[in-house]
DNA sequence: CGAGGTGCATCAGTGCCATAATACAGCCAT
DNA sequence: ATGGCTGTATTATGGCACTGATGCACCTCG
């Protein structure tokens, strides 16, 4: 009934950057580590190699991540901490807002469904 | 540097449909009034006509609302609280555990924000 | 010097979205 | 009845995002 912000029909790219947002947020890929390959990720998520260079292009260009041609993607120093306080910092300005509104307009209140976890 | 959910680049129709349904749960579009022509509200929001019925659509999918061929369409009685009770539905079983676990892994606690209003 | 692993550029295909130009069917007040 | 308002169906078109297949440039290791 109602087709609005479902992570399932949202494209790969952005899914799998998310995922790995997520990974180097949490240490799953701990800094100076090498990423999995394109190829690697690719088969693993069922993706195309291509898909997968284009999540990982935005972390190259925001210097999260660090390429040495022909060898792999590192993750760089400080890059979680940074990654956090960006993705905290975008949250805040741009999606809350909306989140917090919507909510209000569905009569639910965020402090209720804190505790639920 | 985060081009995670903006409603900016969202489909026009869904952004259409949206602000329709925000009106009709406020009541600004009350029960049993008529809405505004395609036409009307196409011209008021500078999009095309087809989109703007694009988005009523789903309101006359759904029985929300009641078209009388060459007169409008009207808002159907208790249209604004089944409205809110499937959104809050959807909201809370689709949208808000990905929120969640995404607020706790930045470190942000929904009981804090809520007072911000 | 190859072999096999990297990332990356190029080109092509597909589908959704939005717009446009008409045209039609129904209702209503003048 | 006629003009003007409703929603709707049709068809075509341009743009853009997403995905995909292929091949190339680069590096490391044995």
């Amino acid at each position: 009934m109602n087709p609005n912000r479902p992570s399932s029909n949202r494209p790969v790219y952005l899914k799998l950057r998310d995922q790995i947002a997520a990974a180097i947020i949490d240490g799953a890929y701990p800094e100076g580590a090498m990423l999995p390959s394109v190829r690697a990720l690719a088969a693993e998520q069922g993706a195309n190699p291509l898909t997968v260079a284009k999540a990982y292009q935005q972390f190259q260009n925001d210097g999260l991540v660090e390429v040495q041609r022909g060898v792999g993607m590192y993750v760089v120093r400080g890059a979680a901490e940074r990654l956090r306080a960006a993705e905290r910092e975008t949250f805040l300005r741009e999606e809350w807002p909306e989140i917090r509104s919507r909510m209000q307009r569905l009569g639910l209140d965020p402090a209720d469904l804190a505790v639920v976890l």
